[in-house]
DNA sequence: TGCATCAGTGCACGTTGTGCATCGGCCTGG
DNA sequence: CCAGGCCGATGCACAACGTGCACTGATGCA
């Protein structure tokens, strides 16, 4: 981030991205053409694809922003809380921090679930997320297997609890701003309780 | 299934399944036209998309109807079963018939490990499966709220269960013909009393 | 047998995504 | 300070994708 060039390109990026959540959330994904993101960012099409690979990555890049800011919350919770606690704890402070981004992140979600071709986009995102959680968590617990099985599991169910809490909350509460994070963490606190005690 | 009209309609829809999937494992998927595949199944480029909307849906589809099997399996288990053994139950069942299709269905999976650009249409499909079976789920306990969290928590952790099983499966036994179903079964076993016990 | 239906097909057209060459601002070593 | 390398942005060409539309011929039905 050092250089001037740097600066331009990350603001380049951000322009493209954020022109592309906008006309999506104003238009549709399906009616957004990458011309005229280009056009509402102002810069060349051939620029776009510099950056993103397609209108879908692109607004999927905030989420998974989201989803980074929470494995790097996760990895600086004390050693001495449990692997669920730990997961619990991160996703709060990813929450309450990031004002800007997470209101970004909760626009983008509601973008999706308004645009079901958008969410193999989001899953894709979530298990490459769920393979870096998994490898945190295998270096957490001091495992030297990277593919062991309790890791993997306890990503994919972490990262299961959190996409089906996020959507429990957004059902219960539509369009409300700003968000009602109480609820948010009761849906949390409910989900990894259930999968701390087991399903059966 | 009747006229022959419906008959010939799905032939020529698993002829192009067939193209799509023995095309992508010979030279990949990114190297594959939507023309080679259509010139291989003998039909028109249009055709094709009336089947399909992709090449990449073409040869998920396989996968798909594998998943769907597990599901009509689930659903004939009798009611005396716990939710996670009669998951377990309904994946041996699912693998050990289905010869010929899941002969086709191990490929599929092999495929998506080499080629990272079908992940999204492979969660594609695990998101609706995922639907369908929280569906069931809550069916067989009898739930009547659509979006209660149980039958949503079991439907994912039970479905990322299974794609940790099968991915881990797949890592031991890498080209292994024909497929270790013992193997399997451990994994399978392992994953599900994960589950059961709780991740605490 | 006559009529409605519908899968298969060809065609046109807008959109997507990429390789390649170029331009021009930035960075660094001398 | 400045000359040359670096690199992001751009234009262009082109292959591939995906869809709407109209048509044809086989199929199914009354």
């Amino acid at each position: 981030m050092q250089g001037r060039r740097e600066r331009k390109k990350l603001a380049t990026r951000a322009a493209v991205r954020d022109a592309a959540l906008s006309l999506a959330i104003r238009h549709g994904i399906e009616n957004v053409t990458v011309e005229q993101i280009a056009a509402e960012a102002d810069i060349a099409v051939r620029t776009f694809f510099n950056h993103f690979s397609s209108k879908e990555e692109a607004v999927i890049s905030v989420a998974a922003a989201g989803a980074e800011a929470l494995i790097t919350e996760f990895r600086r919770r004390p050693a001495g809380e449990s692997v669920p606690e730990a997961l619990r704890q991160a996703v709060f402070v990813a929450m309450e921090s990031h004002d800007e981004a997470g209101r970004d992140y909760v626009k983008t979600l509601q973008l999706i679930r308004r645009a079901p071709s958008l969410v193999p986009w989001q899953m894709a995102v979530l298990t490459a997320q769920e393979s870096a959680l998994a490898d945190v968590i295998a270096e957490r617990l001091g495992l030297t297997e990277p593919t062991a099985r309790y890791p993997l599991l306890c990503a994919a169910m972490a990262l299961a609890a959190l996409r089906i809490a996020l959507d429990r909350w957004l059902d219960q509460v539509p369009q409300h701003d700003p968000p009602r994070l109480d609820v948010f963490r009761a849906e949390i606190d409910g989900a990894i309780a259930q999968l701390e005690t087991g399903l059966a």
